[in-house]
DNA sequence: CAAGGAATTGACCAACCGGTCAGTCAGTGG
DNA sequence: CCACTGACTGACCGGTTGGTCAATTCCTTG
C-alpha cells in the first residue's frame, strides 16, 4: 500500500525533469491551450509556482518540450547506413524504422505534427531547419547516390520520392484510426505488412510490368 | 463611412450562418482551446448570449462546424467520373481535383486533419463513416475495377494504392510550409508539379523498368 | 391592433486561467 | 553558528472563460 497516483511521471528524477515529462505528455495529448499549468503541476508532483520557478512561462515551457522533443527525434533518425545494401533494401529500412520509431515515441511525433498544423509560414523554417532538415538532405542523399549507380530510373526526381517515403509514414500515423474501420484496409494494425506494401508500390509502382515484374 | 468591421461575416446571411462561419474560420486557425466564445461572437457581429440561443454550448457549436465541413468536402470528392478514361488517367485526375481541392478550402481542410490529430480511436470512427468512407470506398472500387481490367498489376492491394494516393496529397498540405525550406524540393509552390511527379513515380515506381519504361 | 413566440441583448456569475509573491526550508560554505 | 542561496510552497491577483437570465425587440399570425 503507497501512494495513489492515477498518473504521474517517475518521482525519482529532478523537479525539471519530472516538469518536461508531464507538459510534454499532456501537451501532446491535448495541445496547448487545452493544457494548465495546474494540470501540468499536479502531474509532475510539484506545485504550479514550482513551474514558474524553472520556466518563466507557459510558453517558454512549451517552447523547452518541443526543442526536446525535436531533439529526441532528431537523434533517433540519424543513423542511416550507407553503401552495404541495395538501394531498395536501404529504402526499406528507412521506411520501417522511422514508422516503428514514430511509433514507439507517439507522444513526441503528435506533439510535432500538432506543431506542423499550426501557425504560418514562418513557424515552418524552424521545425525545417530543426527537427526534419537533416535527415531530409540524409535521405535525398542517399536516394541521389543510388540515383548515379542506376539504382534508379534517371528522370526520376530524388526529393518526390523522399517526400513520399515520409507521406506514407506520416499518414499512416495520423490515419491508423480512421483506416482501421475500412473493410478494404487489412494493414491498419500492422505497420509492418503497410510498410511492405506501400514500399512495393513506390519500388515497381502500380502499371504492368512490359515483361516481367522481377528485376 | 460605414461601420468598421476588421473581420467578419457577410452581413446579409442570417445569424446562424454568420456565427457558423466565424465559428469554423477562428477554430480552423486557432482550434478550439484558443477560440473564445467572445471572440466568435464579435466575429459574427452578434453578441455571445445569441450564439447560446443557437447552440447549446460551446462543444456543440464546434461539433455542428465540424459536421458542416465533413458535408462540404463529402460533397466535394463526390464527382469521380469512371469508364470514360484509363484508370492511370482517372487517378491522376482524381489526385489533381483532391490536393486542389484541399488547397482551395484550406480552412476547412486544417479543421478536419486537426480533428484528426484529437483524441483517440473512438473518435476516428465518426470520421470515417461520415467523412471519408464514402469517397474511400469509391477510391478504392475504382482501382480495383481498373484492376480486373489489367490496368494495374494483379498483385496489388487496391486499398494500398488508394491510400498512398490519400497520402501523398494530405502530407503535401500539411508540410508545404516545410518543405519550402529544403534546396532540394521544387515543388512546394506549385502543387500541379507536385501532383505530376509523384502520380509518376507511383504509376512507374522507382526502379529502372526491364525494358522500356514507356508502356 | 393585440398576442405570443422567436431572436437578441447586456449584465452577471462561478470557475478557472496564467502568473506573482512573501515566506519556509534544506543545504552549504565560511 | 551564522549568512546566504536556490528549491519549493500556499495564498492570492487581475483577467477571462463558458454559460445563465431577465428583459427587450422583432416578426408573424389571428
Amino acid at each position: 500500500m503507497q501512494a495513489i497516483k492515477v498518473q504521474a511521471e517517475p518521482a525519482d528524477a529532478s523537479s525539471t525533469e519530472r516538469i518536461l515529462a508531464a507538459a510534454e505528455a499532456l501537451f501532446s495529448e491535448q495541445g496547448f491551450d487545452a493544457v494548465s499549468m495546474n494540470a501540468i503541476a499536479a502531474r509532475a508532483g510539484v506545485s504550479k509556482a514550482n513551474i514558474f520557478h524553472h520556466f518563466s512561462n507557459k510558453n517558454a515551457l512549451y517552447l523547452a518540450v518541443v526543442k526536446d522533443a525535436c531533439k529526441e527525434s532528431q537523434v533517433r533518425l540519424q543513423h542511416m547506413e550507407s553503401s552495404t545494401s541495395s538501394l531498395a533494401e536501404r529504402l526499406t529500412h528507412f521506411a520501417r524504422s522511422q514508422l516503428q520509431s514514430m511509433l514507439d515515441h507517439g507522444q513526441t511525433t503528435r506533439l510535432i505534427l500538432r506543431e506542423l498544423l499550426q501557425n504560418g509560414p514562418e513557424h515552418g523554417r524552424e521545425l525545417a531547419e530543426q527537427v526534419f532538415g537533416q535527415s531530409f538532405a540524409r535521405l535525398v542523399e542517399m536516394i541521389r547516390d543510388g540515383q548515379t549507380r542506376s539504382e534508379l530510373r534517371r528522370e526520376i526526381d530524388p526529393a518526390a520520392v523522399a517526400v513520399m517515403l515520409i507521406a506514407i509514414n506520416v499518414y499512416f500515423f495520423e490515419a491508423r484510426d480512421v483506416l482501421r474501420h475500412y473493410p478494404d484496409v487489412d494493414f491498419a494494425d500492422d505497420p509492418q505488412r503497410y510498410s511492405e506494401k506501400l514500399l512495393q508500390l513506390m519500388l515497381h509502382g502500380i502499371l504492368p510490368a512490359p515483361k516481367e515484374p522481377q528485376q
